[in-house]
DNA sequence: CTCTTATTTCGTTATTTAGCTAAATATAAA
DNA sequence: TTTATATTTAGCTAAATAACGAAATAAGAG
């Protein structure tokens, strides 16, 4: 959770994801949109791994990165549940709110 | 944007605003349900502050925060309208994302 | 005014983050 | 093998973050 949260933090990233909404990107087709270098988008194609929010996939010396939809939509469902917005039920609010540390 | 998801990126601040969800707290019934130092809780409720996620209603000495549910609703939603998800009609993908920053 | 309570602000420290250039890696082509 | 291309990794810096204890602020009680 925390993870999709810090990956959604940064603007470069979330319009990193809005690309990939269009169409599956190699890693330079990414960057060149950008006005940082390449090492600095790596680094940003790497916190979107980490939160599971691109598929990498690896072709000859090119990878394509695409959107995980899914697991954004799941993510922030997931979330928006425990607080009754969207389309949820709206579960109670007396439900007596968990003070536990992440899976992590 | 950022400050909404950078806010939500805490698990604690997280917390904090599952906890508001039942009813507003004052700062120190708030502080007082997590290991960390009052100083430290006063610096989250900044940054909740900073993304207008809480209100803060000084009566005397002490401050009772509240949740603005309606900023995360909105906030949350109109993010996963660009993606298509949730609720929203799912607008076509060929609308060019604008590669802007941020209005801040 | 003084004391207590509630909260924030200040000053410090350790860690993380976003950016850079340069170097390393991997694959394809010649 | 050498060269070129695509991408990541390594090493660095500056700025931001999360934590602390101590000091400051604000307000009510005596």
């Amino acid at each position: 959770m925390s993870e999709i949260f810090k990956a959604l933090a940064d603007p470069t990233r979330r319009r990193v994801l809005q690309l990939l909404r269009e169409r599956p990107m190699t890693a330079g087709e990414l960057a060149e949109r950008f006005p940082f270098s390449k090492a600095t988008m790596s680094a940003h194609f790497a916190v979107l791994r980490e939160a599971d929010l691109v598929a990498s996939d690896k072709r000859g010396t090119t990878i394509t990165y695409s959107l995980k939809l899914s697991v954004l939509e799941d993510g922030l469902l997931a979330f928006a549940e425990t607080f009754g917005i969207g389309a949820g039920r709206a579960p109670a609010a007396a439900t007596t709110v968990t003070p536990r540390e992440e899976k992590g």
